[in-house]
DNA sequence: CTTTAGCACTCAGGGGAATTGAGTGCTAAC
DNA sequence: GTTAGCACTCAATTCCCCTGAGTGCTAAAG
């Protein structure tokens, strides 16, 4: 069954103010707050209805009413007003972006950051490829006889590469034909593949190349591995002090731990450009009394970042969505801009 | 004037009842611990005297007795017996730093968190340089007439590298003069060189080939900046909250806010294998009711690291020293073992 | 049928007084 | 020098009362 408007008028009002106050809001500030038209006796009657249908809850008899998740959700559906972000502020988001960003970990960490600080609560961050990464060239670059640099340049046109130390002399005349094997016979091949396809070349050739081979294929298999490794990075969980909520120090710390320690169970949807999870809606234990926002920003065209913000179920959503989207959109744009181009295959 | 033998005896015990239990220690609990050969009285007439020397200090009248930053300093520096880690427990640090050491940051804030969660106060590590890092050798990979890779190894020995786009198309024949240009003028000199150095080239190169040089060259004084950068990692901040003193939100949130966002100000001591600073020691302001025990360890001949544990002056000083000491010898020898041998310059 | 005014009731939070108990300082005896 | 005894101090705890915000209900007004 539907609310009324005037019903809908309160709700609003409720959220709005708890959101502000953290403490539970009677009707005699309802009633003022919505013009004075109706008394706070009307109000009471209307509070006691929603309260019967699940929106609002009460801690205690004589206490005002506070929201329930039902009740923000609601909210967030269809009474809040979207905010938009002013111009100035838009402004100071994407400065805030203007970073360097040659390691992709210093971006979401930086990103986070500037994210915890626009909205005064705990955020993370996140990129997750769509595509397993794989090589897409090699070099070998001599320096002495007993070393080489590895150079890989993988399938997003990042470019990784070490010193590496050889357990044995190699023949620098023997280099082309490893690099040619490497760019024949390993790019475009998944970490395991690589690892496969290095068994069945071993016979084919001589030890001491292979071993050389092997040891720049460990290599590749592992940064390839890293790289891809979708890794979530915290920021900003010293916010949750600053909330009421949160002034016991056992669940603050309970909170921050989660979130420093078992990230991996942070939300991470993977539809649609914003997602709000209110309280109980999440699923980790740990998050069933704070409330999640998580928008996505796309880098490239087969990878896609997360940023998440965690706060108490009363967080205000309205600004924190806006700010959030401000964010994505923010980092859809530099790294459309930086971003290589589309695709342009260069294996040989 | 020294202290008798049983004065000592005393304030040992006396830190280190307080370092367990953070509650001021009483007379009869002190005798009882000290096999009740001597009453309560006795002791109160010894903790008079402690009082008065500035060992001890009363929270009020009627209280027990709490140690001064005076009385830790002699504990640390005469009567604290030190811990020698049990072989299990050297095992197990030394385990937890079976870490990949590709990139530095990494390191220091993996080895961060697993200080911190030995010891359980928050952590911090940094790294710093003895000499300013230059390039030692560039090479230019092709990729194709709008982009090439950058390989640059640094006078450490660790390579950096990463595509560049170029503004206009580049002859592939040319590539080799610019990379003797690079390995003949720009290695061996600092960030700054580097930069005075392009200026005076500049006419002796054709403008399109001054272009890619001075991406290289903008790219290599970036990289070489970052990578000789002192950056200081904290981590475990979240054990604040776990400890009484800390109890109080706000005083927590303060000092994780120094150690999260003012990191810069946290001790850096440049001398000795292990500092202790107590309490009014340190010279942040922040720090004045912590502690903080800092050990260093040596990576390469040229870069010193630093681990430090920020606590509650009540801290167990003991333990955290041994097991700091712990994972400053086991960096110090991982870094021996896999890092480059001490010095064998490839500049041509 | 909805709104309002009036009134009794509830309950968390705050302030103050009383109580408790750990611990002290002092003194006098051993 | 050490100990026992005792009066004293003071933080912390408990209890109680009070206050005030806010409710629910009822009866009257619109």
């Amino acid at each position: 069954m539907e609310l009324t408007d005037r019903k809908k008028k309160i709700l609003k009002v409720v959220i709005e103010d708890y959101i502000r106050t953290a403490e539970p809001v009677g009707s005699k500030s309802i009633a003022a707050e919505m013009g004075g038209k109706v008394s706070s006796a009307t109000i009471r009657n209307e509070l006691a209805d929603l309260v019967e249908q699940g929106y609002l809850e009460q801690p205690h008899t004589s206490a005002g009413r506070v929201p329930s998740p039902k009740g923000y959700r609601l909210y967030v559906n269809e009474l809040m007003e979207r905010q938009r972000l002013s111009l100035a502020e838009t402004e100071k988001i994407n400065q805030s972006l203007q970073m360097k960003m040659e390691e992709l970990d210093h971006i979401l960490s930086q990103a986070g950051r500037a994210v915890s600080s626009f909205v005064n609560y705990p955020a993370y961050m996140s990129v997750t490829g769509r595509k397993t990464l794989t090589a897409k060239r090699f070099e070998l670059l001599p320096v002495d006889e007993r070393s080489c640099i590895v150079v890989m340049m993988m399938s997003d046109d990042r470019v990784k590469s070490q010193l590496l130390r050889l357990q044995l002399k190699v023949d620098l005349d023997q280099l082309p034909t490893l690099v040619n094997l490497l760019n024949g016979h390993f790019t475009g091949a998944s970490p395991s593949e690589m690892s496969q396809r290095l068994m069945n070349v071993a016979e084919q050739i001589p030890p001491q190349l292979f071993l050389l081979l092997s040891q720049t294929i460990s290599y590749a298999v592992d940064s390839l591995e890293e790289a891809s490794q979708r890794e979530i990075v915290t920021a900003g969980t010293k916010e949750l002090l600053k909330l009421p909520e949160f002034r016991d120090a056992d669940k603050a710390h309970q909170l921050m731990s989660f979130m420093t320690d078992s990230k991996e169970s942070l939300p991470l949807p993977d539809d649609g450009p914003m997602k709000i999870l209110i309280g109980p809606e999440n699923v980790s234990d740990a998050l069933k009394n704070t409330s999640v926002v998580v928008a996505s920003y796309d880098i490239g065209d087969d990878m896609r970042g997360l940023i998440g913000v965690v706060g108490p179920t009363r967080m205000d959503y309205a600004s924190v969505a806006a700010r959030l989207s401000g964010f994505a959109d923010g980092l859809t744009r530099l790294f459309g801009k930086q971003e290589l181009p589309p695709k342009e295959d260069t294996k040989e």
